[in-house]
DNA sequence: TTGCTGAAGTTAACGGTGTTCACCGGGGCG
DNA sequence: CGCCCCGGTGAACACCGTTAACTTCAGCAA
């Protein structure tokens, strides 16, 4: 049990991420490659395999440090409105994902490159995913504390989607009730719509600014959670 | 001025991209590379370039064809109610999408390899995009043809938003009333936020079964085109 | 028939990638 | 002192896109 000191090979795992995110950042998710990484810390590739089993790994592990990120972009504790709150969190979700496309299309993009990683990478960042989801659910129970929640809309309220939402269950329990899982659910499934339409340009055929097509839609969303149709 | 058999020719074009789309079925986009496509069709890699000038171009080529394909799989000529024709063709996109995921990704998956291609990578896509839009914003007039449009939500009347519709307007001109281009985009969001964040796998954390929530979120969206909020 | 021309395909090579293996230097511990 | 093992190197293998030079061969013209 040579410790050595401890600090010494977790801040060389930083250095590794932090290149791989500087990488990331300059040329998006394809330029990440481990013979870059080391060429720009004065190392060769196969060093890297002393803190990582392989690149995908490396991904991986980067990818769980920006959901972390993210959240503490999006999260605003306040007391305001928790409306108010929700509605200036979406704003901060799509500000972070334009100022940081290559991140997002990391975190959100389309996987299924090898089928051989795409379990793992699920299985990996569920933790991720399900805790940055937290920072949305908590919101919306502050919201329905406040607001009466509008009726369940129809299949949501079914034995088969409860039975589906298993997944959900094994990360947060019953911590919330139905109506702020549909909400978030609905909420979520938009604001990724509208944000990853936009970073991944797949508007631009269409429109040169989406904002005002974001700020229509968040709003028509948000007021659609207190009794709205 | 040999023609030989110009036929022979496309022949080949056709045989490189049914290769390039089996291995897309097989192992997602990642697996297509030249090599390998060679390889399948007994041939060395430095062929293809008789046929297409890089892997790039291959990919936006077969990209163009997914376009058109998803275009004869989601459109349902009918003289249904085109409220629902309208929702059977966003049931028919998702489940194009559910059995084609890689197909799916390379059209509407994260771009953002290397800054190079992208823009060359967009504009000559645009035209696949656009002329997929069309069929939706064919419904959608049909639908304000019989059923009155809602009202406008805001921010979308702006002057700004009108402005930042150029693009739009450089591909279907003033065909479609701005009800209609209004409807499409929020529909439009809405239904590749679902499709996507299900093939992508980005909500298997909550749920296993999406589609609830996807029936859920499209009939809201259909009876919303209708003067609902 | 001969000869040319151009299309189609090959081999070899360059530079890039992830990954594995054998090796080695040096610091902490028994 | 001697051992061990952590962190690093170098070489190698297999894959990738791309380029250049070369061959092969069908088809047309003189």
């Amino acid at each position: 049990m040579t410790t050595t000191t401890p600090s010494r090979r977790s801040a060389t795992v930083a250095a590794i991420k932090a290149t791989a995110r500087r990488l990331l950042r300059s040329g998006g998710p394809a330029a990440i490659s481990l013979r870059a990484i080391a060429r720009e810390m004065g190392m060769t590739a196969p060093a890297i395999y002393r803190y990582f089993p392989g690149l995908d790994a490396l991904v991986v592990d980067l990818t769980g440090d920006l959901f972390a990120e993210l959240r503490d972009a999006v999260d605003r504790p306040g007391d305001d409105d928790p409306l108010v709150r929700l509605a200036e969190m979406g704003r901060r979700f799509r500000r972070w994902a334009l100022a940081n496309p290559g991140e997002f299309a990391l975190a959100f993009g389309s996987p299924v490159p090898g089928v051989t990683q795409f379990d793992r990478h699920c299985l990996e960042l569920t933790d991720g995913g399900a805790r940055f989801g937290e920072v949305f659910l908590d919101t919306i129970a502050a919201v329905y504390a406040v607001h009466p929640p509008p009726p369940m809309p129809a299949n949501l309220g079914d034995p088969g989607f409860l039975a589906a939402l298993q997944p959900y269950r094994d990360a947060h329990g019953d911590r919330f009730p139905l109506p702020v899982v549909s909400a978030f659910l609905i909420g979520w499934t938009r604001l990724y719509g509208l944000v990853a339409i936009e970073v991944f340009g797949h508007l631009r055929w269409a429109v040169t600014d989406v904002e005002p097509l974001f700020e229509a839609e968040l709003s028509r969303t948000i007021t659609g959670m207190t009794g709205g149709a």
